[in-house]
DNA sequence: CCCTGATTCGC
DNA sequence: GCGAATCAGG
């Protein structure tokens, strides 16, 4: 998988919306995590709340009078090399009073990030998906007037984008069936429509009055927009 | 154990 | 530039 304009937007915009890296790859596909969080740090978008990050003090000579390592550098030498021969001698033969047995297993609940969105309803954790366009869609309950900046102007022709088609490749998609989505990606009956498409659309007759609006005379016009990837179901 | 992001470094 | 391996905190 490359890093295309379209999966780079999505990467932003989703890590910008708050999701998780395992969110982001998950919704990419074709990438880890780890992916997403290096690219998304390549990408110079860093900083989000970060487990391990969120304490930042200096390291006063508390412990550790066994220093072996005199390095030139003062910075942190914490990461390994994986690959490299690195000497795993000496480093937790020190530490026997407070390493080994003092091991206060302190896992208990996790649920202190702060969530932009306060579900509530407990049945369903939290379901963010984000349409092609890379703007968050918002469930049916999700309402909350402001969350991302906006989504894109101008979303006449509501193509479909190459993320679509990649899901499309797995399944019987080609140009002459219905692309119009039928749940939500990333559900497992998330499917496309896949009837006959109008020709010249890409969608069938039926979805095709729903994603495009005829130019109905002034004065007349409809007021609930096509919103083909907006709405809370299509079905 | 699980999760998270940060960082390093071979490719 | 990419991402697996690794680290480290919750």
């Amino acid at each position: 998988m490359s890093w295309t304009e379209e999966r780079i937007a999505t990467l932003t915009k989703m890590w910008e919306g708050g999701s998780t890296a395992s969110q982001i790859a998950d919704e990419l596909g074709g990438v880890s995590r780890n992916a997403v969080i290096g690219k998304a740090h390549r990408l110079g978008l860093k900083a989000r709340p970060s487990p391990v990050k969120a304490n930042e003090k200096k390291a006063d000579g508390k412990k550790k009078s066994a220093a072996p390592a005199p390095s030139p550098k003062p910075a942190a030498p914490k990461a390994k090399p994986r690959g490299a021969a690195a000497a795993p001698a000496s480093q937790q033969a020190a530490d026997t009073s407070e390493g080994t047995a003092a091991k206060p297993a302190a896992a208990k609940t996790q649920d202190g990030n702060v969530q932009p969105n306060p579900e509530k309803r407990p049945d369903l954790p939290k379901i963010v998906s984000y349409g092609p366009g890379g703007f968050l869609r918002q469930g049916p309950g999700d309402q909350q007037p402001p969350i991302p900046p906006a989504p894109p102007r101008r979303l006449v022709p509501a193509k479909p984008s190459p993320e679509i088609a990649d899901k499309t490749s797995l399944l019987d998609l080609n140009d002459r069936v219905c692309r119009w989505p039928m749940g939500h990606p990333g559900e497992p009956d998330f499917h496309f429509c896949g009837d006959k498409v109008n020709p010249g659309f890409p969608y069938c007759v039926e979805h095709c009055g729903r994603a495009y609006q005829a130019q109905l005379p002034r004065g007349a016009r409809r007021p609930p927009p096509p919103l083909p990837f907006g709405g809370p179901r299509v079905r």
